[in-house]
DNA sequence: GTTTACATACAATCATGTTTGTATATAATA
DNA sequence: TATTATATACAAACATGATTGTATGTAAAC
């Protein structure tokens, strides 16, 4: 076949790493070779080596599509400085998270991906590692906005600001999970917000 | 090879399971063979093939090792009903699991590989549907802790126990998650302990 | 004319499930 | 109690298919 403009050929990369996205979905990561991706995308395996090296090259592309995204949505609700609800800033972080992944099927598979259908060992080890360098990141940004609602007295007196940015994280990590797992939708993804407000409630100044 | 008396028969299927913890943990569930299995276990893949029908009743095997002690450990803390303290019977509980998983490497190994090493599809997703069915049973036991706290008067005023075990429960997933990843013991597996304590003390009554 | 953007062909592993072979533990029988 | 029959606990061989990376070919863009 013929060669294509720079145009095609960066349709042909998206296209590939669509396709990627949606045979890792069905079939895992692992179980997915280069031609299940290639005949999906209706190309050859040629193609695909020519736009990437290898399996996890094409994984890590496909990954930016979604965490790019959301380390822009943290450091946007980060660095919001001037609001005068950082409590519900944090509320809202969490519902946008949730509402995306509603909206979004390619968000959603590469979350699905990334937690039930993908293997952490040997060159994906690295992508482990830097979730993991993610996680701190966001907890540094939820104890900045929960020292912000700690100076606005919206929160109950005694509680520390960097013990609630670990037990949200964890509570947020423990909710994507049971999100992604709880894949017919059998309540969970329902109550997501449900559980997200009282979450936050739990910390919340009683108002007198 | 002879035949070999039933206790034998019975010290080669656990060695196989042993083996095939250790491969899964090294290579992730997918990249690992019988044949990786059977050799590490010093034996051939006949050896396998007599013992299980195939990788993943070996899988279920080698889960079952950790998960049916896990559900007797979750019945005998909702089990003591004469327990004066239940917030505390909750906090052991926790503290208990990440006791475990600190000693017992072999329990740490499956865990790992159930969260970070396995990818659930085709015949792994009945695997997850699993997990998320113990998940309830364990939300369904937290929250009748809560519930004799409440009526202890151990709890804040206000809170509801079907929330708060809820929350508990994203709380100690995304615990164990974390725990899990941070392979390095860079710092989370040492605040486990520290983080527990102050989730549950987020719910305590304030003593007057 | 050269580089680009692929398609096609090639070579080399590797894994799976099954089948067959076999020595022996164990139960049945005499 | 000694003998025999059979099921057991594997090892070894077989047949088949899948996957990977690379190497080469080619037509059109630049």
């Amino acid at each position: 076949m013929a060669r294509k403009t720079k145009e095609d050929a960066a349709i042909t990369r998206q296209r590939i790493i669509d396709a990627a996205r949606e045979v890792f979905a069905a079939r895992g990561v692992s179980r997915t070779s280069i031609e299940h991706i290639a005949s999906h995308a209706e190309v050859t395996r040629g193609a695909v080596y020519w736009h990437f090296k290898n399996k996890i090259e094409l994984f890590y592309a496909m990954r930016d599509q979604a965490f790019l995204p959301f380390i822009d949505h943290i450091d946007a609700a980060a660095l919001n400085e001037e609001s005068e609800d950082p409590l519900s800033t944090i509320e809202q972080f969490f519902e946008n998270t949730i509402q995306t992944l509603n909206h979004d099927a390619a968000i959603r598979e590469i979350y699905e991906i990334m937690m039930v259908k993908c293997e952490y060992v040997d060159e994906f080890t690295a992508v482990l590692q830097q979730i993991v360098t993610n996680c701190h990141y966001f907890i540094e940004k939820l104890q900045l906005l929960y020292e912000r609602a700690q100076q606005k007295g919206q929160l109950n007196i005694g509680l520390d600001p960097v013990a609630l940015a670990l037990d949200s994280h964890l509570f947020f990590s423990g909710l994507l999970h049971m999100w992604v797992k709880d894949s017919r939708a059998e309540g969970f993804r329902q109550q997501a917000n449900t559980l997200i407000r009282q979450h936050i409630g739990l910390r919340k100044r009683a108002i007198p």
